[in-house]
DNA sequence: ATCTCTGTTCACAA
DNA sequence: GTTGTGAACAGAGA
């Protein structure tokens, strides 16, 4: 599920066991979630040690504790975080799970795409955490900075560029779509055809959506308003909210991942035509089914 | 049975 | 060397 603000929602599931101290913690340590992870320094330096403080950055969250260590979590595709009252009963997917007095702090992870890192960092978080690059909600997330991005992956379709979690940390499938259709781009249209004040307008729809989405979503897990892509998105036959559009939308696959865009406000980029002669447009698109040989 | 999936990474092609 | 694409990862739900 997670990007930014379903990310922002686990965090803050946290909450209430900060301050508290782990009297004990259960892990399935040969997960692939705690690959490239010292479970055994992990255990020692977090069993007796307080909870002080949560961070988020893009789909990263990072849990500070006494003793200078670090336990940083990505959710991938399917993680959540959650408190049981007591011991719990604990699910079959949970993973990690921080014991405190009358409470479990718990992360589980079904398909296990997350990530459990454990460092010790002294007064400051660990290295990869402060090399991230700017938060989509930061001042140095910067009009030149993007750019500068669009300039040097100029043949990549900006959906691909939407998901590259090095320009935009916490942009996700959904998120990328819902930008796209508020700025009537096209998913496929290659980053160097998109005009001189594409760097502005992208950055002022990427932070608008990213804030909005996080006093929704990332609040309560409430639905942004129907005047949202995002409430339409998943079923099939379904119109496009802007008023007096109303065309229905399509979905095809874009850089790898179900997209779902209006072909009404987001017109198709001109026909490429290389010595390929391919179609590099994905309006009547339909999936090809791979022929494997057995 | 078959297909889908709100993510990342790796191998490989261009 | 760089950039783009698609498979693989693993399980649940439709």
């Amino acid at each position: 599920m997670p990007e930014l603000a379903e990310v922002e929602f686990f965090r803050r599931q946290w909450d209430p066991g900060l301050g508290g101290r782990v009297v004990g913690l259960e892990l399935h340590s040969t997960a692939r979630l705690f690959r490239g992870c010292d479970v055994p320094e992990l255990r020692r330096a977090l069993t007796g040690s307080v909870f002080r403080e949560s961070r988020l950055h893009g789909k990263n969250l990072l849990f500070g504790f006494s003793g200078d260590a670090w336990l940083g979590v990505h959710l991938g595709m399917t993680g959540e975080l959650r408190v049981d009252p007591g011991p719990g009963p604990g699910g079959r997917h949970d993973h990690l799970v921080l014991r405190q007095a009358g409470r479990s702090l718990v992360f589980a992870d079904s398909r296990m795409f997350g990530r459990v890192r454990f460092d010790h960092s002294m007064g400051e978080p660990p290295l990869w955490w402060r090399e991230l690059p700017p938060a989509v909600l930061d001042p140095r997330f910067s009009s030149r900075r993007l750019d500068g991005h669009l300039r040097r992956r100029d043949r990549a379709p900006i959906k691909a560029l939407l998901l590259d979690q090095a320009i935009f940390p916490g942009i996700g499938n959904w998120m990328a779509d819902e930008i796209l259709w508020r700025l009537r781009w096209h998913p496929l249209i290659p980053a160097g055809l998109l005009g001189p004040d594409a760097a502005h307008v992208l950055r002022h729809h990427v932070r608008w959506v990213s804030r909005r989405a996080l006093t929704t979503i990332g609040r309560d897990w409430s639905d942004p308003p129907a005047t949202w892509l995002y409430r339409h998105r998943w079923a099939a036959g379904t119109r496009c909210p802007r008023p007096h559009c109303q065309t229905l939308l399509v979905r095809a696959t874009a850089a790898g991942r179900t997209t779902c865009w209006c072909p009404g406000c987001q017109p198709a980029p001109p026909e490429h035509h290389g010595r390929s002669g391919g179609r590099t447009v994905a309006g009547g698109h339909r999936r090809q089914s791979p022929q494997r040989p057995r």
